[in-house]
DNA sequence: CATGAATGAGGCTTCATTCAT
DNA sequence: GATGAATGAAGCCTCATTCAT
């Protein structure tokens, strides 16, 4: 009926977070975006019709993913320390949510959608957190004495800490001592 | 009656950080630095031929002026606290330096060197925090068995934390307690 | 469930219409006309192969149906109110006729045709009011001493006068009446 | 204190009204006018940022001088045939009221304003026309049995008219005559 | 120095049109 | 025939930058 698709949904997203992780919001073109996945710009406008439709339905993908392991990390027997696995694997998703400002967030109905179920998620997130560290304080591990978004602050800025490990899981498993006993003796 | 027309350093460092905090690299353009400052577009060329030359300059001021009142602090009693006081305070330093790999850091023989000395004094500045770490350990304080680069880059993830505190201070407490104690009872 | 998929002619001069009408020729795309139809833009170009030729043939069809009309009204016992009735009857005729300049005449052969048969069509229509006019001025009704075209002219003209009127034909006896008479008493 | 300018308002509103005449809404671009001015097409925009902006600042001087000199056409001894002349020597202003339609009026605020003056300007000129016929009726001279409008309405179609004659003023004679007296004898 | 004027480069979008199925 | 896919041409617009005064 038609002729053979070049790009799919998987390579568009793919090249979408490689792009903006090398060139950031700034450098985020469907000229750049077009040259690498091999196709005219204007393709790329049949899928797409508006730059930031496509950037927000890729971060809602994203978010959406991390959502659904989280999910399942909740159930497992070290939570904090599967959600700081999670969390550091999506260290892009991130990366994202920061340039997240610089997007015209009204530029179509679909993008403020997009945005709206982004933020629903991320609030999602943090309440998934949240809730792990209040059976911890319920099960008296975890110190009540500091406000929760502080707890909650800290356990989501580690993704900014360097790796310098040979292993994610090194890195993993230092951060998660860290949290949870500090620096001192 | 008619605006200022001449361009004063500070005003320029000024409005300059408070255009990017509000826009954002995406919208930090003469065009709209002009309009701020009442002068015209040209006259800011007058100053600074290039773009980049400009927010370079304003960045190295800001981390220069960080790194200074960061050496006074570590003579201070509790030198860790004062750190994190300090870094908190130039969190938009931190925000600036995100945005550094989107500037054409060749643009002019000048670009390349304000970037150099904002680079080497960034060094410096996390030298400093390995420093105070490093005689915590010394005196027993701090712990050995996690590597320096993660301490460090714990305390500096921090700026992330959201302050939902009344005053700076109470932040400042409850962060301090929280990297020294951890998260656990 | 799914809409119409294949092409009526009817339906397809009937959507062109009015798209000219609401959108003007600058919003008339095939875009906007498939969707109105839906069925894929590409469908379209089974049937005209060029965007000028669907219009022109769209007007072809419209002043022959006109003109045709036109014929008979000359038979009639008032053939002026009747001409005008019609006229006015095809005032889009008219608004699409001030469109023509602006499509590229010379697009393909069928396109030049069209415009060709068109123009001719219109001519023949002024030249059936001026025999109408010519008759009447043979019969000592109409005046002699205005040039022939300044006669067809403003009869023409009218079709720009608002029709404030609950019926058309109160617009049509006015005006007639108005043509006739003048407006002195 | 700056360089020479090589554009003027006045040779601006000439080219924008040259380029829609000959070619229309459709065919007015800035890349057109540019080349017509012998400037980039980036100059333009630092006088107008908007395309529709330009246009409407045109139609609106456009259709002020035309208001302003009716003014002066009403004191005159034989106001109705004035008017017409007026009202035909700015024909172009009539084609630029059909364009009208086609134009974002909300593209910007000043677009908007600029529409809402034309109008209000367009309103005031058929009142000026209606209070001449009005005061053709209250001294005799003009028939009351024929609707405002429609009087009105026949006045301004005349632009319509084709100019056969050799002199303007012939066709504003044979015009004001039919117009006052009709078509017959 | 300050400025208004001009410009080119580059990004955003839309649409007519072609083509393989 | 009908369609979805791809594309190029063309128009829109913004901004960094240069230049003459």
């Amino acid at each position: 009926m038609s002729r053979q698709k070049t790009i799919d949904q998987t390579q568009l997203f793919y090249e979408t977070e490689q792009l903006i992780l090398e060139a950031g919001y700034t450098g985020f073109h469907f000229k750049a975006l077009a040259e690498r996945l091999g196709v005219a710009r204007s393709t790329i406008y049949n899928y797409y019709p508006r730059k930031e439709e496509l950037i927000t339905a890729y971060m809602l993908h994203l978010i959406e993913e991390a959502v659904r392991k989280m999910d399942d990390a909740i159930k497992s027997e070290e939570p904090l320390k599967t959600l700081l696995r999670i969390w550091v694997k999506y260290a892009n998703m991130h990366q994202m949510l920061q340039i997240m400002p610089y997007i015209d967030q009204k530029a179509t109905p679909k993008v403020e959608e997009n945005t709206q179920k982004m933020y629903a998620l991320f609030r999602e997130m943090k309440k998934k957190i949240s809730d792990v560290l209040y059976k911890g304080q319920q099960e008296g591990q975890i110190r009540t004495d500091i406000q929760m978004p502080t707890l909650v602050g800290l356990m989501m800025a580690t993704v900014q800490i360097p790796v310098h490990h040979t292993e994610l899981e090194e890195w993993v498993n230092e951060v998660h001592d860290l949290l949870l006993n500090g620096f001192t003796n």
